[in-house]
DNA sequence: CTGATAGTTCAACATGCGTTGAATTATAGG
DNA sequence: CCTATAATTCAACGCATGTTGAACTATCAG
């Protein structure tokens, strides 16, 4: 079979949510999303410090969700981009994951098994 | 249109990314997808003591991802279950941000131009 | 009324982690 | 060399939050 990728295990689906659970980080990569970037271009989008851009690029690094670049002529300049693998295997994870028809309808096996009575009608927090 | 949805905004998505970015909290998600649980049913399949059951299950309850219902022969017990409508709108919404085929090949509009090298040949933090 | 059960709430603690500013590295140009 | 630039690394701080044990509610059985 062509394409055929294992199935991601929970673990690592959750260590990829941690860390684009992080709203700035978030936003970076969603600037990734739309093409490469250096660090000063998203500082500047962001309005963030370029420390702080290179802190959250090191975590999107490590987690496999980012490329590095650097350029040819002038090795200062650094480029990140999204990595489509690491992209479709975590799409494919989450998707899996929280598949809607995932969703088994089974009773509790604990408790008395009563009747349930509809979520609406049910006020616990509230005051 | 049937069954359409707005689009969601990123900030409620990564309120939701947040909340599931815990360990734990996303293996008692994993357990309720297999169905309606109550507290005590997650402690023993988790290890955990109820009060912390309660505690991520209230930022669960919060997040609108999980529903609540009272026994009605029997008050004392609780039953949890996912938000079908929750869970397919933050599939949606996930799926969308995250489709590899968003990514725009750009190149970065600061530094040289210079022609990229493959990230292959970079080393950057490894010594 | 009394005791047991299921669950929640509260207060205190511990720690992970985002943030900040300064120091450091690496490279380019003159 | 010497300075400027792009980026990273480091140390320190502060806050958010997961964890823990105890107190508290609510409900049911006798």
């Amino acid at each position: 079979m062509l394409n055929y990728q294992p199935p991601t295990d929970p673990e690592q689906l959750a260590r990829w949510l941690k860390v684009l659970a992080e709203p700035k980080r978030l936003r970076i990569f969603n600037l990734l999303m739309q093409g490469v970037q250096c660090n000063c271009e998203l500082g500047d989008a962001l309005q963030m410090a370029p420390n702080l851009i290179s802190h959250h690029l090191a975590k999107l690094r490590d987690a496999g969700l980012v490329d590095v670049t650097r350029d040819t002529r002038d090795a200062r300049w650094v480029y990140y981009a999204v990595n489509r693998a690491a992209l479709e295997q975590l799409n494919a994870a989450f998707g899996a994951f929280f598949d809607p028809n995932r969703i088994q309808p089974r009773h509790p096996a604990c408790g008395p098994q009563g009747n349930l009575i509809p979520p609406d009608a049910v006020t616990l927090a509230e005051p």
